[in-house]
DNA sequence: TTTTGATTATTAGCTTGCTAATTATATTCT
DNA sequence: AGAATATAATTAGCAAGCTAATAATCAAAA
């Protein structure tokens, strides 16, 4: 009889339960200022470079081009960002960061930093290094914006 | 005038960025097999107990109950398991495996060890080892179902 | 016994992620 | 110039998460 895999005792298992965990964690705490999980990649590249194309974004976030969309969509429905023409070329549009949206900063800072700690206590300073590099290693293998599938 | 925060040197923007791109690996591994992301969690339950109510799985999966109902509507539609009702009380109702469904556990598992080999490839097994240890401490510090917002 | 409250499951509706298909505009090649 | 191709963004539709609200049943208490 073959040997049945204990899955609890693979780090993708650990992976996918901590993985849903941190989303609603970071959910929970963008709620309160009332945004959501997702929207805050979206403004962090607008802070580093403001004015970008959908597309700029999509490869930047490291996200699908619909997903960007839909997110953009429930910025603007807030008015941190708006969606404006490129004079040059009828198929592209630039986001904007709007007064709100620059202001809001400080908001999610605060909160990240609550997100932050929440997710790290219990763990020493030692631990939290070699996590940062560990993920960053994770990180590092799955490159690219998702798509449809290759060969 | 405030200091900002680089929000790339946070372990909350890696574990996002990981978060994301491995929900996307286990898509796409269990797609090869006709399964969906999420079913897989039901079945390890099930083949460690079988007949489990959904509020039994809801405890064990740590997924809310809208979301397992779900997931197992999606299991019932290929046959994998079957919901019964319960002798005794009208509420309940039991999820029972079918031959389908504990045959199902060898493919998974190999797509899980695939999986597995794939989000670890660069590290090596002192490291692997280390990750382990490490998310298990980050699952630890998320417990419980999620639910309704407490004072 | 009847009402009140607790338990179990589902439905409705949201964001985040995806793929596939569509629309519209630019570009390139014959 | 006209046809084919490439690029940019959106729409449609799905699964996985969630919360809030319903429906149905059971238990407990007045």
């Amino acid at each position: 009889m073959a040997e049945l895999i204990k899955f609890e005792d693979t780090v993708s298992y650990l992976l996918a339960k901590v993985t849903t965990a941190f989303r609603n964690s970071l959910e929970r705490h963008m709620g309160k200022i009332h945004l959501h999980g997702g929207q805050i990649f979206i403004l962090f590249e607008l802070w580093k470079q403001d004015g970008l194309r959908l597309i700029d974004l999509v490869e930047r976030v490291n996200v699908a081009a619909p997903t960007v969309t839909k997110m953009v969509d429930g910025l603007i429905e807030i008015h941190l960002v708006t969606r404006t023409k490129i004079e040059g070329d009828n198929r592209s549009k630039r986001i904007f960061l709007t007064e709100g949206g620059r202001v809001m900063r400080g908001k999610i800072e605060a909160q990240w930093l609550e997100l932050e700690e929440s997710c790290l206590t219990g763990l020493t300073e030692t631990e939290r290094l070699v996590l940062f590099e560990l993920l960053g290693k994770l990180r590092s293998s799955y490159t690219g914006v998702p798509g449809p599938e290759e060969d």
